[in-house]
DNA sequence: TGCACGATGAAC
DNA sequence: TTCATCGTGCAC
């Protein structure tokens, strides 16, 4: 499979979110490789976006935000969940895409719907934190065909307190979707 | 040093 | 609709 080069992820938050439907998310652990397809994701634009954890500005947890493209942002959610993004253009741009949900491809475990079970599911926790995306066991590939998919924009979940942010239609799934988390 | 609160998921 | 559960960010 085709890995995806580190100029992928340093263009607009909005069309890497877009163009990461349909590709494959691959983690090799344990001697397994696992490996889903990305059919929702969700766009957060920078510190002056108000849903973003980066709008707070550069802290200890949001210093992979700030960083060079292309490398995972994973942090803890609620105590109990992890949440899975992709770090998006210039470095301290401290933008990012968030990984909604994964349609099974190999040997991923339980349901994959949802930011934290889709981590759950492909064995990712925060000690991936800051990962480079370009390694050879945690990456982000083109699939052998590429399909055809119509995609849906709508507001993004969870983020009510972001003021007019929250309207914005940032998050994107694929139309149709069996694994896309709630419609 | 303390405390309110999540980019969630599951149960009731 | 409620709750589990804990790291983070900010108030004091």
């Amino acid at each position: 499979m085709n890995k995806l080069p580190r100029s992928f992820y340093d263009r607009d938050t909005r069309l890497v979110a877009q163009e990461l439907l349909g590709k494959f998310l691959i983690h090799k652990s344990g001697g397994v490789e696992r490996v889903g397809k990305i059919v929702e994701v969700e766009a957060y634009l920078g510190e002056h976006d108000l849903a973003a954890h980066s709008s707070k500005g550069l802290t200890a947890r949001t210093k992979t935000m700030f960083g060079p493209p292309g490398f995972a942002y994973v942090y803890l959610i609620y105590g109990i969940h992890h949440c899975m993004n992709v770090v998006t253009e210039r470095e301290a741009h401290a933008s990012a895409v968030l990984l909604r949900a994964l349609e099974p491809v190999k040997n991923l475990e339980g349901r994959t719907c949802g930011p934290g079970l889709l981590c759950r599911a492909i064995n990712i926790d925060r000690r991936l934190n800051a990962h480079d995306l370009l390694s050879s066991e945690f990456f982000i590939a083109d699939p052998e065909a590429a399909e055809k998919f119509s995609i849906v924009k709508r507001p993004r979940i969870g983020v009510d307190y972001a003021k007019h942010w929250a309207k914005r239609q940032l998050r994107f799934y694929i139309k149709d979707n069996p694994f896309v988390s709630r419609r």
